[in-house]
DNA sequence: CAAGCATAACCTGTATGACAGGTTTATTAG
DNA sequence: CTAATAAACCTGTCATACAGGTTATGCTTG
């Protein structure tokens, strides 16, 4: 179950104890916000010092799988795509994944959720993206708060699809949009250009608000068509 | 960059080694399969003890964004679903994502590979992945063969579909699916049932080899309509 | 001078012990 | 019974030590 039978790794301490650590969480059936024992304990249960226990842990930790913090004990926690996110970054730093193939992935991904977020975002959801979405229009000169609209938009609208999943895997992409976004929005030269990428998100949230998935999708398609254009325009591979 | 600062977590001095170790990735222009200094270089230039450098070292090689082995020194590592894996499951385990949720974003992203591979395989990619699914026809009565062979094929499709991230995210339901596959499987009681499900994997194989993107999609979204069908039917939320 | 080999230097995996500072639990005083 | 206080516990970090694997150095030999 653990990483290291999968890859096929070598087989230490440190990955017996994530598994046991694991195993644990499954056994006891422990949900986010549970306790796990401390280290001490599982030290002492796994007949392994301390350090190997905490070498664990923080390699859990590092999957968001457990949260510590200084004095309390480990608890189990809830997803969250912080290490998705580095994942993604990572693979974009040492050039395994190209700007170009992540916004296939997002456009893939977000015309789902457009989709069924217009079919399941409750009342106060569809308020909020409609909000995000003018709140991008009004702020058309300040970049920076414009780009964290348009990030918290889009990942509003993966929540509202009510599949955890999809949010995971749009909020994996945040870390890298926030270094590629500028160049995109820099692109769009003309006030024409920018006010149609603004329409577009406002258009797109009122679909959702609305209740109309197949308009909803299909501008988000045209979203991202539009978001490519300008990337590649701006000469991103 | 590093996840506490996105998570808004404590600032503690492993997080800040960690940043400081994808610092030096980047600053470095590291790619896979380069070195990083040793623990002992770390520990001398942050002025922390080794202790929390190889805390650090483990959190990122839980993330596979390193690779550690004994005596050597870590490695960046290439992308590898492991990471992912592991957070999935725990999403399963601990009730924070349904088996059919998965089942919804497989379908998602699945049909789009197998447009990408009908569109982008190689000779030998596609000849493979008709191989794949003609072993699965072969292997009908061999439970944990055919099981093996169909993440393989799916897997092998997502390769095919030339952007990595795609192939991230379908490995990153592997260990979920060898757990639910069974399940599946046991439900589709008929000869019947069966044959036909292996025949929709050798004629999308045969789509993909072909060339043919509309038909291996749209074998693809049969595929998965069939599949929430028989885990529905076992009773599968 | 070149090639191969032995050895030394280096590196990681793990253990132990220690202590500061935060957290939880138990105890005691009102 | 409540609230304050003390004790017990827990994590974060450090220093040190050593076994065993890896790499580089330099020496020997052809």
């Amino acid at each position: 179950m653990q990483a290291d039978l999968r890859s096929g790794g070598p087989e230490n301490l440190v990955s017996t104890t994530v598994g046991a650590i694991t195993a644990h969480i499954r056994n006891e059936e422990l949900g986010p916000g549970d306790r796990l024992p401390s280290e001490a304990q599982f030290s002492k249960d796994l007949s392994v010092s301390r350090t190997v226990v905490r070498e664990a842990f923080r390699a859990l930790a590092a999957l968001h799988l457990i949260d510590l913090s200084p004095g309390k004990r480990a608890v189990v926690a809830q997803l969250d795509y912080g290490s998705m996110s580095l994942l993604i970054e990572h693979g974009v730093v040492t050039e395994q994944i190209t700007v170009q193939q992540i916004y296939d992935v997002r456009r893939t991904i977000e015309i789902r959720t457009a989709t069924l977020a217009a079919l399941r975002r409750s009342e106060a959801q569809g308020q909020k993206i409609v909000e995000l979405a003018k709140g991008m229009q009004a702020s058309r000169d300040d970049t920076q708060r414009l780009m964290e609209l348009d990030i918290a938009l889009h990942l509003e609208i993966a929540k509202a699809a009510a599949n955890p999943i999809f949010a995971l895997i749009v909020g994996a992409f945040d870390g890298v949009t926030r270094q590629t976004w500028p160049i995109g929005w820099r692109s769009r030269t003309t006030e024409e250009q920018q006010v149609f990428m603004l329409d577009i998100h406002v258009r797109l949230g009122e679909a959702i608000a609305a209740g109309d998935p197949t308009t909803a999708a299909d501008l988000m398609a045209k979203h991202f068509d539009e978001s490519v254009r300008a990337l590649i325009a701006a000469g991103i591979s």
